[in-house]
DNA sequence: CGCGATTTTGAGCCATGTCAATCGGAGTGG
DNA sequence: CCACTCCGATTGACATGGCTCAAAATCGCG
């Protein structure tokens, strides 16, 4: 709702994130520069709408956007989240209102332009393409995150999630293999996990003392990333070793 | 992988569905007609290709399919069921294999050739819009499975998963308000719900003891639709009358 | 320095998972 | 027709993961 027009930030960084996650080529990226002064912003909890146009594209540039439905009753499930490089377009704000995206801290975007996308002849442009590829590698996150919660154990959800995020915001340079920060509370987690804020509160207690996982002021910092790849891709964790073998489940 | 060519059977079914679920008016219907004689045969549990091209699509006639991932420890995620009148597309058998397409029973099918969907000026036919919307319906029902995993006791998510069933199958012509038939095993169901297949039974057990639903030789019989509506809801099922309250849980 | 939001902890309970066994129906072969 | 087998449904006993309630500890902030 509140939109501002500012100059560039992490500009670069995002579409370098664009280009990895859509495979795009540098000269086509170079394209996209010009849209930098047409920056909009919107504040933290402000509620951002989907184009309207399928063929129109938001390009989020930074800042951290959840996607959610709303529970009659106050509660919510958290569906994903949206990252810088990434992109939002009209099916996220379909019809049906399945869901609501709202930004967890100030968030920075550009509308691409249709004829960005679509030649005037009608057929899609490389960027069309790669953007298009972009909104697919989101979707089959769905999948993920439908395992994740109909499979996983507590741990290798939290263990899931946090990997997610890493190699996402790793592929924008906002994340090192063991380190990222993230605006996300305990309740995000949960209401994202299909937990109870005291479960995850619980998860992350054991991760801290087995020397696996740490979050404090917002920096996720991974004590043992292989050991947390292992677990996220629910590979049944055996050996225990070390703290004392707290750890996860066996299924 | 096992395809024939068969004459016509529940065709006009499939065709109403799509014309239901897509909104497609009758003449537009009437086109597709000719070709129920490229039908094309499925046994059970053969996989199905997704058609390759992203202007293509395979419209199911009859029978019914799973979607899921296969864990390499011989577990599986059932991420949803693709019904008579439901289309497949290309998104379905995407790469990085993110789920396969299993036929539960026989099932028959027919390739919507490109020409229908697309026009030659490039553009999309009113037939191909009405299948990109059944596609987005299908998506949508995304979000669905994610929330009944995410924020469902077992119950809802039973009552979710049978009231979906219905529904779709009804627009179909293949349930009342009250029964259809279903291919599934209390395996499948368990799959679909992230739940142990012994919970599963626990549940429907409480179910037919409280004269809510009964599952007996593949015939689901919602005894009462209402309150099962309501349950798959979401809605905090408070009065707990006749049979004795054993029913849901309060979230 | 007090207040609201978040994190942490503890105690106890319930939903759900695991293990083990029985039962019933559908084929199948004799 | 019967014995056998396989698969799915059902049941019981038991273990436990994850939830609820309640309260303290911390942090961020005006």
């Amino acid at each position: 709702m509140s939109r501002l027009t500012r100059p560039c930030p992490a500009f670069d960084a995002a579409l370098a994130g664009l280009a990895a996650n859509a495979g795009l080529g540098a000269d086509e990226v170079e394209r996209l520069r010009p849209l930098c002064d047409r920056l909009e912003m919107w504040t933290a909890g402000a509620q951002i709408e989907a184009p309207r146009r399928t063929d129109r594209f938001r390009l989020i540039t930074s800042g951290w956007i959840y996607e959610a439905r709303l529970l009659p009753d106050g509660r919510r499930q958290i569906f994903g989240y949206v990252l810088p490089g990434d992109l939002i377009c009209s099916r996220h704000g379909a019809r049906a209102a399945p869901s609501v995206l709202l930004a967890l801290t100030r968030v920075e975007g550009v509308d691409v332009p249709a004829a960005l996308a679509v030649a005037p002849d009608g057929r899609r442009t490389p960027l069309g393409d790669a953007m298009a590829h972009a909104v697919e590698k989101q979707e089959l996150r769905g999948y993920d995150a439908l395992l994740r919660l109909g499979k996983y154990s507590a741990a290798e959800r939290l263990a899931h999630l946090v990997i997610e995020l890493r190699d996402r915001l790793c592929r924008v340079g906002l994340a090192s293999r063991e380190a990222f920060r993230a605006p996300l509370t305990q309740e995000h987690i949960a209401d994202t996990l299909g937990l109870s804020v005291i479960h995850v509160n619980r998860v992350l207690r054991t991760f801290r003392s087995c020397r696996l996982l740490t979050i404090k002021f917002g920096m996720v910092t991974l004590l043992q990333p292989e050991k947390l790849e292992r677990l996220a891709a629910g590979v049944a964790a055996s050996s225990a070793p070390g703290g004392g073998g707290p750890g996860a489940s066996a299924p």
